[in-house]
DNA sequence: AAAAAACCTTGGCCTATGTCAATAAAATGC
DNA sequence: GCATTTTATTGACATAGGCCAAGGTTTTTT
């Protein structure tokens, strides 16, 4: 179990805290689409992703997944709920068969919370949340889906060759039909091209940018 | 200045630590609509509201302001931004005449951050912003204007007395007109009546709740 | 390699909400 | 209390982006 001293938040502790972190907390394996926790849940563990992919969205009235945010391994889960004792204010759902550590919560917060080292780094947490928040908020509300798909290209011009088309769209929360249209209309406009293998090639960084 | 006590955030300091605190602010007074930071700027200071209003909101494409958060006195603003040293990711507008304590950002993290009840009370504050934010995406991606109508309706009965419907429409970033045509409905349907002086009184609250 | 499934593209249509404009009503200033 | 400015209401119209359907591709399964 070297494997807690590997995440962020529990690299400075002691050997003696690590051993008294292993009483409380237990791995539990996952598959691609299982959840995780529902919105409403109520929170028990604090989650920390080991392995695999795991999403989190929020569903609207129509039923339809609104995208927030992937994990990737390392990543506190939902530490807000837990601070609160609110109920998860969204549904995460593995992405790949996944790994996790489950920590019991009130335990945790009796032993450790006084610890300067570990308040820092949930600070930092937090903090990344926070960002991540304003970026959904900042993708959502403020930006049309020519400049959705436009950011989406520069700052991930890679992941558009492993994704699939519908996984992108999913990721900014626009139908395929509205990625495939606006990707047409960038094509038109000598803005992107592509090659064979049907990579995306990005010809007008400039024009790209200023969409935004 | 007992001011400094009253501010959730420093009320467990010693008088010695108040001191200190002191020679590194400075109160500063503003008017209504003055602007505290643009969305874009440095931060430099931290800054606490003592008195007045404050709103925080970003700018769309087409330069209209999407409402995301009012702020009251003892609010501690933008703290996102200093921890990260990024530029402010909104803008800060006073809404009344109103007084604000500004902060040296570098010499506060000098001196108080190994402060345990600090930062006990920073990872409070920015609690309270990661609801705030989610709140700002449940209102704006999730909830339909009828809903987001419904919802204020239920959750601030006594301020829709006090706010013109220009004002709840820009909280709730929606048009004017719109919100004039969303209450017509609702009035038409019975879940909503309007007394003299024009104050409307929710007559079925369930059906209103169902409408979320 | 054939069959099935998943994915992409394109067209047509729909809906929620915004925009513009005109008028009515209310609030404010003098 | 009248005049002016600010708000509220209503109608007609515009628009972005979703939804559905159909045809063509690509990928996966067998």
């Amino acid at each position: 179990m070297d494997r807690l001293r590997d995440i962020a938040i529990f690299s400075h502790l002691s050997d003696t805290q690590l051993e008294k972190l292993k009483k409380i907390s237990s791995v539990k394996k996952y598959r691609a689409k299982e959840i995780l926790f529902y919105e409403g849940d109520e929170p028990v563990y604090l989650h920390v992703l080991l392995q695999g992919t795991l999403k989190v969205y929020k569903t609207n009235h129509k039923g339809q997944q609104i995208f927030l945010h992937q994990f990737y391994p390392g990543g506190l889960v939902a530490e807000l709920a837990h601070f609160e004792t609110i109920p998860y204010p969204a549904t995460a759902e593995f992405m790949s068969d996944s790994e996790v550590l489950r920590i019991d919560y009130k335990a945790l917060e009796k032993d450790f919370f006084k610890n300067p080292d570990i308040s820092f780094e949930i600070i930092k947490s937090l903090i990344a949340k926070h960002k991540i928040l304003i970026d959904v908020i900042q993708k959502e509300v403020i930006l049309t889906a020519e400049a959705k798909v436009a950011k989406f290209l520069l700052e991930n011009e890679e992941l558009f060759k492993t994704l699939k088309n519908t996984q992108v769209a999913s990721i900014l929360n626009l139908t395929p039909e509205t990625l495939s249209r606006t990707l047409s209309k960038f094509k038109a406009s000598g803005l992107i091209e592509v090659g064979d293998e049907h990579h995306i090639r990005i010809v007008n960084r400039d024009r790209l940018q200023e969409m935004l």
